[in-house]
DNA sequence: CTAATAGTGTCTTTAAGACAGTATAGA
DNA sequence: TCTATACTGTCTTAAAGACACTATTAG
């Protein structure tokens, strides 16, 4: 080794966001139409570089949430997915990208920001059946986001964070069949659920309109970790063994 | 905004390992020490910076592997924690970290490596029970690491990574015992593991010596996701809702 | 023989799934 | 009344755990 001092190679960091919501029983996710080059008019998961040397991994999530989708991040449920560093992810040279999944209530239209030709929430099918091509990795991304939301779900509050400050059961259940696509027993579900202590507590004795019988509402409980677990049934595809991410 | 074009603010840019293996019945991570300022003469997870612009992340891993412990990355299972950006984490500037979890079979005592002044296996309870300071957050990526490594066990084939080329079922129960910090029946664990297809498949009709009656020998199968899965007893902490990471 | 570990059989307990049945609203 | 949804009870089946028992080696 010589002596002059070796300095290490600098690298541009951006954030990538995964949003995810439910709308009419669907999943979606939050997509904006790059109004940039590279992949100029392709969709894109929002997301963008850190704007100085000093912000917060989190901070610029939250940022470009605002910047690109109009949304407001106080709300929202934030969790890292990891980094994406593959070498030629993007052709403006050496990007390591921080995606962070982001799980928010029905919401309305989000409007196009600054940066992004426009936004919009696209059902997840369509991507994931290649009717829509996404730019960079984001294909890879997105699914990361969907598999760890599917997992998530299982011993974990976060399909509360689906849902709005109260909810009914069966709304509850609809979190749990769009995101792992399937169908459950609502009487099994409605007992399942309530014997997981902690996990949701009812909201005074209110009600909600629907065809039938009103439903109690509840509100999210203390509890964050589910057990006994809501275990999704087989035939799936759970955590294989990858190195990245 | 200006005209001026925007160029995003560089990061400096490291990795981290969370390596673990098994000696005699106990969980060890593998820890460096700091040879430089900061934290010198402190325990730290072996890692640094990106060498060049252009290495990929992985193969950084691999090569500090091999430079701070002399440990050849063939053999050794991969898999991303995440990434790792506080602000104050390194007093040095904007480092951002992705850190690496690493299994390995049980291994001879590694060699001090040309950047730390030295290499050792250190049993996990040291630093958990804080017997053992780590620089910089080693100590939450370790946490990371376990936990990760905690649960992958249930639905992976990881432990089989702890284990050599051939191993008896006794010694994949220790793994299990080790990492969950729990005792498993064996009359069931060994029905258990034998009814998952793919999973561990015989090699030859070998033996090994012991005190009692030879085992059988087992090689991994071709499986990675098992099912039906290994599920730890309760009374542990599983996943929680964190943002980072 | 005894000691020690490998592997099997079987019972009990517990959770999951199927599904009939009751309750409470609107029209 | 009928319809639709909310909620409850019960049976069947499958998995988890406890543990007695047999098998095969070393000494």
């Amino acid at each position: 080794m010589p002596d002059t001092p070796w300095t290490p190679p600098p690298v541009l960091l951006a954030v990538d966001l995964v949003i995810l919501t439910l709308r009419s029983a669907q999943l979606h996710v939050l997509l904006v139409e790059r109004g940039i080059e590279p992949y100029r008019g392709r969709h894109a998961l929002p997301g963008g570089f850190l704007s100085h040397a000093d912000e917060d991994l989190t901070a610029a999530a939250r940022r470009e949430l605002r910047e690109e989708a109009n949304l407001d991040a106080a709300r929202l449920h934030l969790e890292q997915l990891g980094a994406y560093g593959a070498l030629g992810r993007d052709p403006r040279g050496r990007v390591v990208s921080v995606a962070y999944l982001a799980v928010a209530p029905g919401l309305p239209e989000p409007e196009a920001g600054t940066d992004a030709a426009g936004a919009a929430w696209v059902p997840v099918h369509d991507v994931e059946a290649r009717h829509l091509e996404l730019a960079f990795d984001h294909r890879q991304i997105l699914a990361d986001g969907i598999e760890r939301a599917r997992t998530k779900l299982e011993k974990s509050s976060l399909a509360a964070a689906f849902c709005g400050e109260t909810f009914t059961i069966a709304e509850l259940q609809q979190v749990y069949e769009a995101v792992w696509g399937t169908r459950l027993d609502p009487r099994n579900f409605y007992r399942k659920v309530r014997g997981i202590p902690g996990f949701i507590v009812p909201a005074g004795s209110q009600r909600r309109t629907t065809g039938g019988r009103p439903a109690q509402l509840f509100r999210r409980g203390p509890q964050t970790v589910l057990f006994p677990p809501l275990n999704r049934p087989p035939s799936q595809t759970p955590t294989p063994l990858r190195t990245d991410p």
